[in-house]
DNA sequence: TGTACATCAGTGAACGCGCGTTCACTGATGTAC
DNA sequence: TGTACATCAGTGAACGCGCGTTCACTGATGTAC
């Protein structure tokens, strides 16, 4: 921790941690502008200089964690080329990395409420997330044969909704305490019967 | 509206259908125990004639949620016996049905925040509801060849997961604002899709 | 290099609000005789 | 059938609390000359 004075120095970044924190330690809920202001050494007063009041501080926060997660899952995507299939699966992985990795920045994205057109700015950088899968959907899309082939979009929505699923279901309770299975198990196989049921990996493989 | 004296006659229940109305209205921050009990006619201190406070009031919300859940989803799995394939995918529309009819349930169960182990009575019932999920997919995975069979307690955790993910992301928002498809048809094919991949269907159905 | 001044980022006191909860109470109901 | 009394379900006033937000302010910083 840096000397302080008067001045914070970069006090909007250090509101938007606190923030985080707090969301990731009490839920959405339990996220108040006074203790993220205390917990940054400052005044509530102050959070006003930076943001126009709770709300959005939390859509600030969100709108971090979409860029992190679009750029999360760009990279799995690219790291999978040239395989459809590889690139596919790892978004998935990525997908529930992130939740664990940045559960503050989720719950912030997922859970709080805040509406994904709350700003244009907010309702760019989810679209750049909500892109990557698709394309990454569609590419694999090209590899089933056009007359059974479900619009990418949909098996996209398929993917997303599982792994959502598992995350709010199976990975947010203490360890071992929901499902015998661990999260990643759980959508690794879940993914898998998925695209064999697509017909993209082979029945017995 | 019967006529209402001192005594309320039902107040008890009255309560609860006030804070699944607030629920489902603002979500499960927006409830409070006073507004509750202003939408019951009666003062905040009546509450505690009948509950031992404001979380106590949710858990039993929540509680009276699981109890139809379980009924409808044990309702769905009869209706689609003999055929255990039916049967499975009958319980997978039952639940999307349960989101949607009862929404202020929905919430007070799955994100509310109560945990199922605070009461023993709580734990039951939810206890119960998983229970019909589970034998639907253990009376199913005795269709599937023994060597290749995966723990019926995970696919079932993985049409759990889909279906909660399909109502968080899909069935919630404005109709038709998030996604091109509907809920029903999400799931629908989102199983269905699944399905085959366990080998439960033919490839070309 | 020094000084005057504009700009900016914080303070701290105050506000009104609605919350959950408590308490002593009172009006209504039901039951024993 | 009537009366006395116990029980119960509500009232209403009060509480302390922490919240988000506003305001006039002041201390620190940066820049023009």
């Amino acid at each position: 921790m840096p000397k302080r004075g008067y001045h914070h120095g970069n006090l909007r970044q250090a509101l938007v941690d606190a923030a985080l924190m707090l969301i990731e330690a009490k839920g959405p809920t339990g996220f108040t502008l006074s203790e993220a202001a205390k917990q940054a050494g400052v005044t509530p007063a102050a959070v006003y200089r930076h943001f126009e009041g709770r709300e959005d501080l939390i859509a600030e926060a969100a709108r971090q964690g979409y860029e992190i997660f679009a750029d999360v899952m760009k990279y799995a995507y690219d790291k999978g080329q040239p395989s459809a299939l590889a690139a596919f699966e790892a978004t998935g992985r990525a997908y529930l990395a992130f939740a664990r990795k940045y559960p503050g920045h989720y719950i912030a994205m997922f859970e709080s409420g805040i509406s994904v057109n709350r700003t244009p700015d907010l309702a760019a950088v989810s679209a750049r997330a909500r892109g990557v899968l698709e394309k990454a959907a569609a590419d694999l899309s090209e590899h089933i044969s056009p007359d059974k082939r479900p619009p990418a979009a949909m098996f996209s929505a398929h993917i997303w909704a599982m792994s959502h699923g598992v995350v709010e279901l199976f990975a947010r309770t203490a360890p071992g305490s929901q499902s015998p299975f661990s999260p990643e198990d759980l959508l690794e196989t879940g993914i898998g019967i998925y695209l064999r049921g697509l017909g993209l990996i082979k029945p017995d493989d």
